[in-house]
DNA sequence: ACGGGCGTTGCACATATTGCAACGACTCCG
DNA sequence: CGGAGTCGTTGCAATATGTGCAACGCCCGT
């Protein structure tokens, strides 16, 4: 809609592939590199653009503090996290958050016990939607014809041998998941891997997170891994009941 | 420089706040309504913000996804992590590694042992420029020029009673650092936090990063950290060899 | 049914953005 | 040492682009 943001704006994914200098991103941009050079300056202004010796431009470092700062003001998240680091104490696996936005599913925060390496590292990362157990959960939720838009628009990478593939599969599994209240993965985005996830709920009832634990084969078998289901769908109740409002939970 | 841009990019750290709705974001912003809306239509193109279900806007997740690509495009980053999770496992303590990037420091990487809890809570974020080992080592090797540039225009929080609070005994430190090839903060930035850090190098020798371990008084005495101060060298030392491009390192 | 609040649209105006061309810094190579 | 080439920077004139206005429409509460 606007011509100026809209090019500022093209040259952030441009540069997070890689440091680029004005002439590159002039050309990329197809504009005049004056043009170009005015627009780096403003990003530059903002600190969203930061430049390096060799006079090349990279992703600067305000655009990681807004990330930050966006991540922490998500009131699930702040609400949701005790809880997740009590159901990662008692169970030693993984645990995940995450949320539905335009078509997308992204981690929002993630609990790792036995290996704190990379622990960032898909926390802002789109998730596999076509697989994730918590991404069939969101889904699952949303209204009839988002959800056949979604499912049409996506792409079904065969991850695995026990991938979804197709929309068809993937609506039919949604039903299912929608029917039974939590969601698996066993094993259909990396072979070796399982996960559990449940629903969290806001105040109208609609799915506003869900959670997932998830551990490899070589840790627990999947049988194992999904007799933990009730904790997992106990804390995310927990989380339900504090994010749609109700701070004690009377005996009923 | 482009008014324009400039306009879009003050709408994200305002709503990095929290979310906001089209007047709001017109009043902050001193624009009319009609045109903060094609800005933010803009914004939403581009994924940069969301709209949720009340209307109000909120940062959205192509932010996130940015950050991410940018950090782990970071060439340092990407040589220098398996070094520090060597470290961590050598230590048990928390690693850091941080970069100066035009007048800020930040952490762009971490591994934390003992509580993985939130341990993304500090990369991407600024450090307490003044006060942090790893900070003390970036700045100590800029050009003189921009050091004392950079120390007028800091400002000096007293976070404890440890605490650098004026430029002159913060360039005398740096100077100190500089000399002494690397630094520790006792306390300076939390009473009972220590930490010892050491600089990476680039092919230029100039100090490209910094890496440090850091602990709280209740598990390692301050003496007990800085007799770590060897294994941080060495780390470092490490990850500048492979950073300035020498693959294997000769007998010398 | 009515009023107020808020988002949205179309339009005329002029301001801010654009591309150009010329300049300057720097490097490479003969 | 000098000349050609590359790449970033600047000033400027033309106009495309963004702006504010006013009117509209939608939703919600009363």
């Amino acid at each position: 809609m606007s011509q100026t943001v809209d090019r500022a704006l093209r040259i952030l994914p441009l540069l997070a592939e890689g440091p680029a200098n004005l002439e590159q991103v002039a050309t990329r941009l197809d504009v005049h590199k004056s043009t170009a050079l005015r627009l780096l300056r403003t990003l530059h202004e903002h600190g969203m653009v930061y430049r390096q010796d060799d006079q090349r431009y990279r992703l600067g470092a305000r655009l990681f503090a807004l990330a930050q700062e966006a991540m922490e003001n998500l009131d699930v998240r702040g609400i949701a996290h005790p809880h997740l680091v009590a159901l990662n104490e008692l169970t030693g696996h993984t645990v995940h958050l995450a949320v539905y936005e335009e078509g997308e599913v992204v981690y929002i925060d993630k609990v790792e016990s036995r290996y704190p390496v990379r622990m960032y590292s898909r926390i802002g990362r789109p998730v596999a939607i076509t697989v994730a157990a918590v991404a069939k959960l969101l889904l699952a939720d949303l209204p009839e014809a988002e959800r056949r838009a979604v499912a049409r628009t996506l792409e079904y990478p065969r991850y695995t041998a026990r991938s979804t593939t197709d929309p068809a599969a993937h609506l039919a599994e949604l039903a299912r998941v929608r029917e039974q209240g939590w969601a698996s993965d066993l094993g259909g985005h990396e072979e070796s891997i399982n996960c559990v996830a449940a629903p969290i709920r806001g105040a109208d009832g609609r799915v506003a997170a869900a959670c997932s634990i998830s551990a490899p084969n070589v840790v627990v078998s999947a049988e194992e891994l999904l007799r933990l289901r009730p904790r997992v769908q106990h804390t995310a109740e927990a989380i339900s009941r504090e994010y749609s409002g109700r701070p004690s939970e009377g005996t009923r």
